[in-house]
RNA sequence: GCCGGAGUGGCGGAAUUGGCAGACGCAAGGGACUUAAAAUCCCUCGUCAGCAAUGGCGUACCGGUUCGAGUCCGGUCUCCGGCACCA
């Protein structure tokens, strides 16, 4: 019976036995409590890293967690299957995209599968397939109708050698990742999703996000960056015209003593008609390293003082966010300042510290940087005297009286252009007629599908252009020609709406005919309880799965309004001090990981070495002893299995503490903490590390414990039957293996959580800790229950304690019930 | 610059509500077993003083509150992350 332990040969086998038994299906049963256990899916990069590990490995131990906790669990996987290396393997190697993607799903399906992590593959959804993606376009055409889907122009980064439009990660320096041409703005016409209609809800909804990382919901916050100000006009001297600019800082109004244009703002080219010297600033537009101005020529008016001032061009003034211009005030603005230093402006201040409130006539020429602080008014006129934010009420009020301008309420979030030219990707449905213009594809018509038949040249663009037979179609209204979008979208459409589809059973995948049973799935299932990823999606994934999720809900199709309801950012794994990655060559793979210690050791120790949402400093040792512990537990059970096997397991279960001497009563009370602890370090936050930590120790304790009679091996069994069951979310095929040994038939997934017995768990004796006056001074056991009185009798009784007390008084005593007991002495 | 987070042994990390600092693991040193090695088992392991019992010091730094501070408050330093010309 003495084998050694080996997971080569345990974990295939109980693999198999789970397959078999098809363990891991989702069961819906709506009268029983769900848990949905949700792990963000992978690119299908070709191999898993040991970032994968970590977070499946952590969901997994959840899901497992509240299955034996006899939840109904949801736990599925894909494939998030669209997106650019799929090209580039297509330009590079000549593979097709959608071969080379199906290769690594398959293969990275494997590596999946030999972790013993325990998903529903029933459900499994690969986004580049017609019957995903489809769905992308459906909701498309719906939010189309709902006008949450426009088409307008806008500037985008493009590689002019290439012929495309790059993503913001893919401009390197401005210059194209894969050329290195200059990356240069062009106007573009793209599609967008509206998502700036949520901005409010999105915000306010960031309070309820009670499950999420703070740091999270913060950076959500940030992301839609809601602002205060106003809009006020100013008139353009001479023009029957004004320019409208957006302030927070209405305070500061009276210190305007010039005024910028953005160079892409529509009256900038009327402003100044020579386009060579627009194009000097617009060529350093939205570029942070200095500040270029034009001026027009021009003069308008600050309605507050009547004050003519000159108008600028400045390229640090974005066209994308409030009107596109701005009035400058140099005294409390440091970009102001140092435009107004470099092109020689005046500096008024109007704004002092509240400490020089007194009589304070302004100062500029002793200023050496903006004051861009809170005071008090001065040189403003009528508000002169009055504290910063006071002031911005009453000049907002003001404003809006003398209908001069009006509160307005900013976000810097911006409406989500998803068009991309690129290949691997959803077809945008819709076509261009040229007596209709835009028509969208009739949902009867969906899918759209990608072409196959394509040449990847990794020139010239998207191989879409040339593909006529998809381009060349016709007009869904008029029946005329038409041609058809080239562009595809953005690849997060794909991940916005994923854990929706996964409600759905078979992987049948159907919104538009839902009747009251698919209708109860949805609503059984979501939202996920737990989502687990990595904090890079921090902002754009999950902003735009809340969105998505919100436009799902206003088509009445599911009525939660938040997809996830706790959020779990799992740490970056670490090795010498940088995250792993194939550039730095710090990789582990977790192929050579499984071959040499078994998946049991790789996913005890990505659990065991840090909290999973700190970072995890890789370390080989580590896994060394990982490993080594997983031998312990085996050996443990093997070398006393004849006994286990003979002590009833009927009665192992219903001990009496009280009949079982010293030591065997402290296995058993270890026993019952350890349930204890593993269960609440679990609950608490997944503290998994802990909880391995405890179980460490059981171990330990029943490794050196050494039975004596009938009775002790009935104690010595509890123990490791338990053991088993707690340790089995961790390392599932190794304790299966073990508990097959020690219980017969039923499979460990089968079982239920343990629970422990409090009375059980507690000491006979509790620990005395004595200090005086705060400094510990010795520890003594006593019994429970003693008055406080007896309690300062038995620590005076203390040789030590009475030696640190000489003949001092004791002024106060404090004691803290079952912990420990402080004499207060006099000097 | 703004907004977060974190600083605990040689290392990863524990310490649940203000109550024994360093659980558990790794590394290191010593020993047992062995012809030898691996594996395994036992002991030591914050620091200073001491043969020892024991005592002093110690959770980035300075100060405060408290009978008592790794934990709370004020200030300083360092590191990490996010955003960044958002008016």
């Amino acid at each position: 019976m003495e084998e050694t332990y080996d997971p080569g040969k345990v974990e295939p086998k109980w693999q198999a036995v789970w397959k078999e038994k098809n363990s891991n299906r989702t069961i819906t049963q709506t009268a029983h409590k769900k848990f949905y256990c949700l792990e963000m899916f992978p690119y299908p990069s070709g191999k898993i890293h040991m970032g994968h590990v970590r977070n499946y490995a952590i969901g997994d131990v959840i899901a497992r967690y509240k299955r034996m906790q006899g939840y109904d669990v949801l736990h599925p996987m894909g494939w998030d299957a669209f997106g650019m290396p799929a090209e580039n393997a297509a330009i590079k190697h000549g593979v097709h995209p959608s071969q080379w993607t199906h290769e690594n799903i398959s293969y990275m399906k494997t590596q999946l599968n030999k972790l013993g992590l325990s998903y529903d593959w029933d459900r499994e959804v690969t986004t580049c397939t017609p019957e995903y993606y489809r769905w992308n376009q459906w909701f498309f055409i719906k939010m189309l109708e709902k006008d949450l889907a426009y088409r307008k122009s806008s500037y985008v980064n493009w590689c002019p050698s290439c012929t495309t439009v790059l993503a913001n990660e893919q401009v390197i320096d401005t210059q194209c990742w894969r050329c290195d041409s200059i990356v240069v703005q062009k106007e573009l016409e793209q599609w967008f999703l509206r998502i700036t209609r949520y901005a409010e809800e999105l915000l306010a909804a960031c309070d309820g996000l009670t499950g999420w990382p703070e740091k999270v919901v913060l950076m959500q916050k940030n992301w839609i960056g809601k602002s205060y100000g106003v809009e006020v006009d100013f008139r353009i001297d001479g023009m029957d015209e004004s320019i409208r600019i957006f302030t927070t800082r209405q305070d500061t109004l009276f210190g305007a003593t010039f005024l910028c244009l953005s160079p892409n703002h529509p009256l900038a080219s009327r402003l100044v008609p020579d386009t060579a010297e627009l194009e000097t600033v617009t060529a350093h537009y939205g570029k942070a390293d200095e500040k270029i101005g034009l001026f027009t020529g021009h003069y308008c008016i600050n309605p507050m003082n009547n004050e003519k001032i000159p108008v600028y061009i400045a390229n640090f003034v974005l066209m994308e966010y409030g009107t596109g211009a701005i009035m400058s005030v140099p005294a409390h603005d440091q970009r102001d300042f140092d435009f107004a230093k470099k092109y020689n402006l005046p500096i008024r201040t109007v704004i002092v510290p509240e400490q020089e409130r007194s009589g304070s006539e302004p100062r500029s020429s002793e200023l050496h940087e903006a004051y861009e602080d809170e005071g008090v008014l001065v040189g403003s006129g009528m508000f002169s005297g009055t504290e910063s934010a006071e002031a911005r009420r009453k000049i907002a009020e003001f404003i809006e009286e003398k209908k001069i301008g009006k509160k307005v309420v900013n976000y810097k979030l911006r409406d989500w252009g998803i068009s991309r030219q690129r290949y691997w990707g959803t077809p945008i449905p819709v076509v261009y007629c040229n007596s209709c213009g835009i028509v969208p594809v009739p949902e009867k018509d969906l899918p759209v599908i990608l072409p196959e038949d394509v040449t990847f040249t990794g020139t010239g663009g998207s191989p879409l252009l040339e593909a006529e037979s998809f381009i060349k179609t016709t007009c869904p209204s008029c029946g005329g020609a038409a041609r058809r979008e080239t562009d595809t979208m953005d690849t997060f459409v794909d991940s916005s709406w994923y854990f929706i589809a996964y409600c759905f059973s078979n992987g049948d995948i159907d919104f538009s005919s839902l009747n009251g049973e698919r209708h109860s799935e949805l609503k059984h299932w979501m939202p996920v309880d737990q989502y687990i990823g990595g904090v890079e999606h921090a902002v754009l994934h999950l902003l735009y799965s809340r969105f998505f999720t919100r436009v799902v809900r206003d088509l009445g199709i599911i009525d939660y309004s938040e997809p996830f309801q706790n959020l779990l950012t799992q740490g970056m794994v670490i090795k010498d001090g940088a995250k792993m990655s194939k550039s730095k060559g710090n990789v582990v793979d977790p192929d050579y990981l499984i071959d040499k210690y078994g998946s049991d050791t790789s996913r005890l120790f990505s659990l065991f070495a840090a909290p999973p949402e700190k970072d995890l400093d890789w370390s080989d040792k580590g896994v060394e002893g990982a490993y080594r512990f997983l031998n312990r537990v085996w050996n443990l059970v093997c070398k006393n299995i004849n006994e286990i096997k003979s002590a009833d397991p009927a009665e192992s279960g219903v001990i009496n503490p009280l009949d079982i001497p010293e030591p065997g009563r402290s296995l058993l009370r270890k026993t019952h903490q350890t349930i204890k602890k593993v269960t609440t370090d679990i609950e608490r936050e997944y503290h998994f590390n802990t909880a391995i930590a405890a179980l460490m120790e059981l171990v330990n304790q029943t490794v050196s414990f050494e039975p004596q009679d009938k009775k002790d091996w009935l104690v010595f069994r509890f123990a490791v039957e338990n053991i088993l069951r707690l340790l089995f979310p961790f390392t599932p095929h190794m304790t299966e293996e073990l508990w097959s040994l020690v219980n017969g038939q039923k499979s460990l997934s089968e079982e239920a959580w343990p629970v422990w017995d409090e009375e059980t768990a507690k000491m006979d004796e509790i620990e005395l800790v004595i200090q005086v006056n705060g400094k510990l001074r010795g520890k003594l056991m006593i019994p429970r229950g003693l008055s406080d009185e007896e309690i300062k009798q038995t620590a005076m009784s203390d040789a030590k304690v009475l030696e640190a007390i000489g003949s001092k008084a004791i002024r106060k005593v404090i004691i803290v019930k079952g912990k420990l007991i402080n004499l207060v002495i006099g000097e």
